[in-house]
RNA sequence: UGGGGCGUCGCCAAGCGGUAAGGCAGCGGCUUUUGAUGCCGCCAUGCGCAGGUUCGAAUCCUGCCGCCCCAA
């Protein structure tokens, strides 16, 4: 069941021109899209994953006056994941997008990405999980395909920027564009974003950053699209029911291969475990060890011999961690740094040990210990509401 | 087949005549555009089995059964 997508033409652009939903708003569409000169000569690509943020985007793009291009890629078998309500990109998010392309009068055009989304982000997913680090497939999916390709794409259409629905600002200085955190900071998505390199950031354009959500889905509504009540999405948009080990395994069957759950401090075998992929450093259920006085939690795996080390929260405290392929953002500020270890904290205060960027190693050490930090994850460093660059977690040191 | 000890939820473990603590694990939920963490809720009409004493027994008595230790 092959499903071609390449470059299907704008059939409905003509017969939406006359039903064109305009978007009574007092949002400065220069401001939001940062561009120069009257807009009506202008070109914007929008990546619409058929959710409410980039629909919106969309919205605000042709109601600027600008020549809009909507882009969706196909990243998945949707017959997979159809089920999986509020997943991005699947089949019904590929309608959605294209229904909304449509009431807006836009041109759409949806990609089969399948091949180089597998090669690019299930298989580095799986071989990851496999080699005892926690991925996050949502950078890597940023880097590449929508960054990446998608980028070239817009650059091939001859667009003026590539517009995407994610929740950061892009602020411009003297020396050049920065990546800031999201005004909202509940829906800050900058740490997924720490990738992102100075070119792409030259080209992109995140209109949505300055917006509270309640304001986007008010437009969407204004907008009369049909997603404006769509749920928003969460966990992995390639995993179905959000059993991401299944995924794993389908595509690594070898992920089944079971081992011993030690104690780290004391060596003693406390288990059998089902597959390494089915922890993470930090994890304290699932491990199925009882009569222990206290909760044990995964501290560390062994990948080549199959081992999940387990021990008491304490272990956990993280003094330190290296990182690898690193990315910078602007020049290093001259004021206190912090990081996130993960997506949904506060940043906190660390100290930079290295250079940044270029994909140099670099270090990072907490001025407080950090706990549950998984290798593998991304350590995104900022200055303020400023985000400086980050680096993937090679591996970590006790305090 | 001499002596001693122990058998309470999957695991650890309180209780020692007044009507089954707690921890761990597990399950469910909340939160969440990664994996986790966290928080809330649920989780033994029954205490190895069978009798007996008692108004009332996991708690006392008797007999079995099963473990463990020390002697041999």
């Amino acid at each position: 069941s092959s499903r071609q997508y390449a470059l299907t033409p704008p059939t409905c652009m003509a017969r939406a021109m006359s039903a064109s939903a305009t978007l009574a708003t007092d949002l400065d569409p220069a401001a939001l899209f940062q561009l120069d000169g009257p807009l009506s000569q202008r070109r914007i690509v929008v990546a619409m994953s058929g959710g409410v943020d980039s629909s919106v985007v969309a919205a605000l793009a042709a109601a600027s006056g600008a020549e809009v291009i909507g882009i969706t890629l196909q990243l998945y078998d949707h017959g997979e994941a159809a089920k999986r309500k509020g997943a991005c990109c699947a089949g019904d998010d590929i309608r959605d997008a294209r229904a909304v392309a449509d009431r807006l009068g836009i041109a759409h055009y949806v990609f089969d990405h399948e091949t180089r989304f597998r090669e690019e982000v299930v298989e580095q997913f799986a071989g990851d999980y496999l080699a005892g680090r926690t991925p996050i497939p949502c950078i890597r999916c940023n880097m590449g395909p929508k960054f990446t390709d998608l980028f070239a794409m817009a650059r091939e259409l001859g667009a003026d920027c590539l517009a995407t629905g994610h929740y950061v600002r892009r602020v411009e200085t003297d020396t050049g564009p920065q990546l800031h955190r999201a005004a909202d900071p509940a829906r800050d998505q900058s740490y997924f974003l720490y990738a992102t390199t100075q070119a792409q950031l030259d080209y992109l354009r995140f209109p949505l950053g300055g917006l509270p959500k309640p304001q986007v889905r008010t437009l969407a509504e204004a907008a009369g699209l049909r997603v404006a009540a769509k749920p928003d999405s969460q966990d992995i948009c390639f995993v179905p029911d959000g059993d991401y080990a299944s995924v794993v395994r389908k595509i690594r069957p070898e992920a089944d291969a079971p081992g011993e759950v030690v104690h780290a401090e004391s060596g003693t075998v406390l288990g059998q475990h089902r597959g390494i992929i089915n922890y993470t450093v930090g994890q304290r259920r699932g491990l199925e060890i009882g009569g222990q006085p206290e909760p044990l939690y995964v501290t560390g795996i062994d990948a080549v011999n199959r081992r999940v080390l387990a021990g008491p929260r304490r272990l956990l405290a993280v003094g330190a961690a290296s990182l690898v392929e690193t990315n910078r953002i602007g020049p290093l500020p001259d004021m206190p740094l912090t990081a996130k270890v993960r997506s949904l904290a506060k940043p906190v205060p660390i100290m930079l040990e290295g250079p940044l960027g270029d994909g140099t190693p670099s270090r990072i050490r907490f001025l407080q210990p950090e706990f549950g930090v998984a290798p593998g994850q991304a350590a995104v460093i900022y200055a303020g509401e400023r985000v400086v660059g980050g680096g993937w977690i090679e591996a970590t040191e006790a305090p």
